[in-house]
DNA sequence: CATCGCATTGACGTTAAAGTCAATTGCTGA
DNA sequence: TCAGCAATTGACTTTAACGTCAATGCGATG
């Protein structure tokens, strides 16, 4: 494992600009640090980078992502807090549970109209 | 089923303002009939509108909507446009897997996440 | 040492997807 | 007939998520 990414390393990995790595880490998403005035990305910023895309992909606002990933870090210390993280995290996670069937509809609505495009196909084929 | 919905009902149902709907209108996903110069949604309308939301609640851009839609429709007629759609489908399959991907792996994080929070809590409940 | 090229910074611009507002229009019931 | 209310239209505004651009820094290299 690498200790350090270069800015254009990541944007050539993920295909992203610096504008955008800049743009996360005003968002808060990311914290690289610095040598001198040039940022150095950890693994665990590359890490970052790679859920936040994970996130967009799946249209969650940078809001949104940001929620998602304080999910992920370690549970806080107070008993208030963590029950209401536990909620956050069920409330994420039907949401997801909303995406998926939604995605799963798509995709069968998808597999019948390419079924229909392919008969027709087939009947064109036979005809001509 | 119904014949004719009015703008307020659909408004209501899905939760979105009469401005969205003119939106879809003027971006030619939907196409309410008028009685005068008043919308009157037809069932298919209404369809549309669910369809349309759910690829916003994938991620999808209007545009993208759009085409999935048109993939919806009756097949082309012509040979090479057939093929066509069917390469456009098969592109939007993949990319829909590409994002089941993104959300299993999103969800499993969630649950681990959802783990450690109730593993502190079930700790925090031993010892206080 | 000068310059080359990557990095940074700050400011302003852009695009998609609506929100907001004001000025009508047109039906409907008292 | 008229007041009231839902709908329409057009114009302008807003927000998120970057893009673009110009000025500048700065470390390595010939």
């Amino acid at each position: 494992m690498r200790e350090y990414y270069s800015i254009t390393e990541l944007t050539r990995e993920f295909d992203i600009s610096t504008r955008t790595l800049r743009f996360y880490e005003d968002e808060g998403l990311i914290e690289p640090v610095r040598r001198g005035r040039t940022r150095l990305f950890r693994p665990s910023d590359r890490h970052l980078v790679r859920q936040i895309l994970r996130g967009k992909r799946l249209g969650f606002s940078i809001n949104e992502i940001r929620e998602i990933i304080q999910m992920y870090k370690a549970p806080p210390g107070e008993v208030g807090q963590l029950k209401l993280m536990i909620r956050r995290i069920e409330e994420k996670r039907e949401d997801l549970r909303q995406k998926r069937r939604d995605l799963e509809e798509t995709l069968a609505e998808l597999d019948h109209a390419e079924e229909s495009c392919v008969e027709r196909l087939a009947e064109l084929g036979v005809n001509t």
